[in-house]
RNA sequence: GCCCGGGUGGUGUAGUGGCCCAUCAUACGACCCUGUCACGGUCGUGACGCGGGUUCAAAUCCCGCCUCGGGCGCCA
């Protein structure tokens, strides 16, 4: 039997035990003594004499002797406790503890093969750190289902569940792997506000605050502050940040605040746009089967896990309507300038099979910013990268004619003079540009299979839940 | 915003008018057990979201509220 090995870490990802001594607790030399020589778990060799510390995940008691799991972020470790032979005190105190309780225990290490993990350690001495109650709000070992609810209420002890802590473990590698795929294509990273004056659309509801005494709104995407960007010298930009939609929708893939994944090139147009938008989330995949399999095992996905390979098809919006009314999945046929309801998606996203773009949708139904075609003012070059189950990602062509902005801001019926701090931008030299928005949730629900956008954010922002 | 379906011990559930001072699992408490690994065994503690109504009788039916989930719309 293998022992539990500390996630991912040996698959290239640095190793405090691998450059020396644990350093977790080492760096400050005002953490208690205890906890300086701390090891993790998995790191706990036959022969040595170490400390480990972590959460009490079970406690089998079989009347002479009795076992404690003691787990960490590493995996867990056996601490055995033959009565007979020990000290009361020790053997009270290491079995009168509640589960979850944080202990540490000290002892040697010995090679067990009737231990889980092959070694056990034998306590020499043990510390309550901090006892956990004896009813939990939810049970860490798994052995019973928490409701969705139950879970985000208790979000850090349903984080002591591997298949959990998976999530974000990827969810970590995903946005590394994203990072690293835009910079190595020279974009560079920025941070822009969050607290705007202004919408981006006008149309989409945004929630409003109060900013010293004046009316402002929680930024609905970075769009308008990235298309500035391209028009400076760093021409090339991403941001993976937080937006904030008021939306009072209650479906599985939706969130109030959620993560967008933003990308924007000076140069570029808008197929350009979608090979990048193909090289970051195969990258993502990529990253995620090479450097994740420990998490990918703890959710059961091992063997079904596959990075999507070669280029996702681009289909035009006129395709995917014929596609979908080819498909009989709708009761009435879709025409010419209807937006893709989510039953007709589903059914596209099952006929085509694998991640695929829907490209040149009508003028119409595409924000304002978009560029449409030279050749054709009433096709845009807007597209949609879909997965399957649903929308991940909008991007296009952006519309870097003043002229022509300022003409689509008033035919949508906003106020031009709203948003000049944008469009004067256009008057002094801002290059043709393409971009996208991927959803960063969505990215990590489609590629885990996740029944809920919520179990994809730690602490989510929905309708009804403002806390944790 | 419109529509639909739920809320039963700490957790997850069974229970569609009387068979329910409520089922099962797990947790928790006590006791037994020297190799467990979902340890096992015996006993025990613990719940019908809130308020009102119908009825001889309500977990069960009706109304309001609170709360959770879902469908549609919408969605960078």
């Amino acid at each position: 039997m293998s022992r539990v090995r500390l996630s991912g870490r040996e698959s290239g990802r640095s190793n405090a035990s691998e450059r020396g001594e644990d350093t977790m607790f080492k760096t400050n030399g005002r953490e208690p003594r205890r906890m300086r020589n701390r090891t993790y778990t998995a790191d706990a060799e036959p022969g040595d004499t170490v400390t480990v510390a972590g959460w009490v995940h079970e406690i089998r008691d079989l009347g002479g002797i009795a076992f404690l799991i003691l787990r960490d972020t590493s995996g867990k470790i056996q601490v055995k406790f033959e009565k007979d032979e020990m000290d009361d005190d020790l053997v009270e105190t290491g079995l009168g503890v509640h589960r979850e309780s944080v202990i540490s225990v000290t002892g040697e290490v010995a090679e067990e093969p009737r231990a889980p993990t092959g070694v056990e350690v034998t306590p020499e001495s043990l510390d309550v750190i901090a006892e956990a109650e004896a009813q939990l709000p939810l049970d860490p070992s798994g052995k019973v289902d928490a409701e969705l609810s139950t879970r985000l209420d208790n979000r850090t002890l349903d984080l002591r569940k591997d298949e959990v802590k998976a999530i974000f473990e990827i969810r970590a590698e995903v946005q590394r792997a994203v990072r690293e795929q835009f910079r190595d294509l020279r974009a560079t990273e920025i941070n822009t506000p969050k607290i705007v004056a202004t919408g981006t659309e006008g149309g989409t509801e945004l929630f409003p605050i109060t900013y010293f005494g004046k009316e402002a709104f929680m930024n609905q995407s970075p769009q308008l502050f990235k298309q500035l960007m391209v028009g400076s010298g760093l021409e090339r930009v991403f941001e993976v940040g937080p937006i904030f939609r008021a939306e009072e929708h209650n479906t599985p893939r939706h969130l109030n605040e959620a993560t967008s994944i933003d990308f924007e090139s000076a140069f570029i147009d808008h197929t350009e746009a979608m090979d990048v938008c193909e090289a970051v989330v195969t990258a993502a995949y990529e990253a995620v089967e090479e450097n994740c399999q420990d998490e990918l095992e703890a959710l059961g996905l091992e063997d079904e896990f596959e990075a999507p390979s070669g280029e996702f098809p681009r289909l035009t919006y006129e395709e995917a309507i014929q596609r979908i009314n080819a498909t009989g999945e709708l009761d009435e046929q879709l025409v010419w300038g209807d937006d893709l309801p989510t039953e007709g998606e589903k059914a596209l996203g099952e006929d085509v099979g694998e991640h695929y773009f829907i490209t040149d949708w009508p003028s119409e139904i595409k924000p304002f910013y978009i560029k449409d075609h030279d050749d054709d003012e009433t096709l845009s070059t807007g597209f949609d990268m879909m997965h399957p189950n649903m929308e991940l990602v909008s991007g296009g062509q952006r519309e870097h004619r003043f002229d022509h902005l300022v003409a689509g801001f008033e035919q949508q019926g906003l106020d031009p003079d709203a948003f000049e701090y944008y469009t004067k931008m256009f008057k002094y030299g801002m290059p043709p540009h393409a971009g996208f928005g991927l959803g960063g949730e969505r990215l990590i629900m489609t590629m885990l299979g996740l029944e809920n956008i919520r179990e994809a954010v730690l602490f989510p922002r929905d309708r009804q839940r403002l806390s944790p």
